[in-house]
DNA sequence: CGCAATAGCGCAAGCGATTGTGGAATTTGA
DNA sequence: TCAAATTCCACAATCGCTTGCGCTATTGCG
């Protein structure tokens, strides 16, 4: 079914019906009739592709994400595609692979995809001027590049951090543990300086550290590791919620230790789950909803004005006090 | 850039740079390197609208969620992704709201999608029809509607349904309620029908039952419920672990019972948290991958050959055990 | 009532590719 | 060596739509 069949039906010219699908254009309302009738009688809908073909809008917005285990990246994914979807737009998912991701982003490229946004920690930085050299803007949550002219959506992570270790030196906690993401990512890297920095500030130094690689299986080792050093930590600051769960399974299951009595636990993001009783998992909160809207609100700015700029929103850390910290009194 | 330029610098026809990037198409080694390095001097990626236009084939497949907080759909939604990605497809993803799933279709089918994937426990019948009708085939992921072409791939809700009845039984409970989910979905049907004729085979009943909607917070209020009536239950089987999470909060937290000593508790799907320690939630696998794998297969096979058939693949139920159930000794 | 302005419509040129057709160049076979 | 068979390429039609242009018919205004 094509808008000329339903020209044909409707006795008018073809860009009549065109017209008819197209909102401010000149069409009486005798004829705008007309064709709805024949289109609703033939079941006639206008093709996005060749819409999207002829007027350079596809209206198509690329989302890359690297994983969906960590509850954060659904839980983003779900408000940036429903925004979008709330704007007319339309979203193409790619899950990238940590080796192809050039293949990834020459598909997008080809789907003449109007925006990127990549909601994920592990992102090339080349990759992302790949895109913005493209005219394509790309936004950027919870991570940003330097060097690159890709947005970035952020939490203030190193403020996050900053606040983790004041509340914990504050609570009384004096041999203080690091459990790191992925090293080289953004997010651990401005955590992991602020809560030092933070540290510093009250004249102490992390009392141990270990890498858990943002996964459930790497905070596992990590934790065991720690803790089978000399000296025991009684709290643990941990890059992300996701780690977090696993760092606490493993301190109360195999270690015997309870929470927050014998060691206190923070994470970072908030994710639904850190306020499921079992875990109560005090921890800093990464607004998603918040983070979503400033994104959108970036990157469409850009789309439609056709142009690429750099911006980058920090949105402010606030810690939620849960009790898997063990505070005086 | 468009292919005219590319053909232009390389001094050949358009039509031999279109057959450059169609696989198998008949072009002498000598041209298509003359086009290679012309289309990466001018950095040229071929169109995917117009070349879908034209073809006939997008490559496009519609994924629909109604939601995400349940991890069982981010996983399928990451297995179901990285396979069509895989094959050459790309993912349209759409996020359905309880009420207009009409204008999702509608938007669906503008985008010339080849197939949908609908993994989510809350769609219409008609809307699957609506679909069906124009030629595009469907998949339904963990639900199947009658009187419908849509194909489905469940796992064995019935099966499922009573091997916890059986289990439950075996191990010694007595008074045995069901939290449902919503209430006209196939698997909470399903679930519960096989539930309940497990219990018959062992000459019980369900001794108390309340809805919980497949929500986090409908399943919190079934769990006061259920708990506040006159006799207390002495194990639940909650329609999915996402709510069994609930439940066992409530139980733990707020009526102070244990779990398992007090209640046992069993859910369905074996969502990554359910192995987390602070859970140990005894629960039926729904294996994500092999359903993605199946759906996928389903789906592709129609798509390949342009033809629509009913097919329901119904993969077996397996009882996964952990700590949330009271076994003797 | 007359003339300018405007609204509404049809015509036709694209958007950037695929693909059937036919012809030139090359290869094959006797 | 020459006809027949291939191989490879260019031509051109086409996919379904948007949109500038120009024409007609209507409206507005003095």
């Amino acid at each position: 079914m094509t808008s000329i069949d339903v020209a044909k039906l409707a006795e008018v010219s073809q860009s009549a019906v065109s017209r008819t699908f197209t909102p401010g254009a000149s069409v009486s309302d005798a004829t705008r009739e007309r064709v709805m009738a024949a289109a609703s009688e033939l079941g006639y809908r206008p093709n996005a592709l060749a819409r999207a073909m002829i007027s350079g809008r596809s209206r198509l917005i690329a989302i890359l994400v690297a994983y969906l285990e960590n509850q954060f990246y659904p839980v983003v994914l779900e408000k940036l595609s429903r925004a979008l979807q709330a704007d007319g737009y339309q979203v193409l998912l790619f899950m990238t692979d940590p080796g192809g991701q050039d293949e990834v982003v020459r598909r997008i490229l080809q789907y003449q995809v109007q925006g990127i946004l990549m909601a994920s920690a592990t992102m090339s930085s080349n990759l992302a001027n790949e895109c913005a050299e493209t005219g394509i803007p790309v936004v950027m949550l919870n991570r940003y590049v330097a060097n690159t002219s890709a947005s970035s959506v952020t939490s203030d992570n190193i403020e996050g951090g900053r606040m983790v270790a004041d509340f914990l030196v504050r609570t009384g906690h004096k041999r203080i543990a690091y459990i790191a993401g992925i090293e080289d990512s953004s997010t651990n890297r401005d955590r992991e300086a602020g809560f030092y920095s933070g540290l510093a500030d009250h004249g102490l130094v992390v009392s141990g550290r270990s890498v858990g690689n943002y996964t459930f299986e790497g905070a596992t080792h990590a934790t065991r590791e720690l803790f089978s050093r000399p000296v025991r930590p009684d709290a643990v600051f941990v890059a992300n919620d996701h780690m977090a769960f696993a760092v606490m399974d493993v301190i109360r299951s195999e270690l015997g230790l309870r929470i927050p009595e014998d060691v206190s636990i923070i994470g970072y993001d908030n994710v639904p789950e850190a306020s499921w009783n079992a875990y109560g998992l005090t921890t800093v909160e990464q607004h998603p909803e918040e983070m979503a809207r400033m994104a959108i609100n970036i990157l469409l700015e850009q789309v439609e004005n056709r142009t690429v700029t750099k911006r980058a929103a920090v949105l402010p850390a606030k810690l939620i006090v849960r009790s898997s910290v063990r505070t005086p009194g």
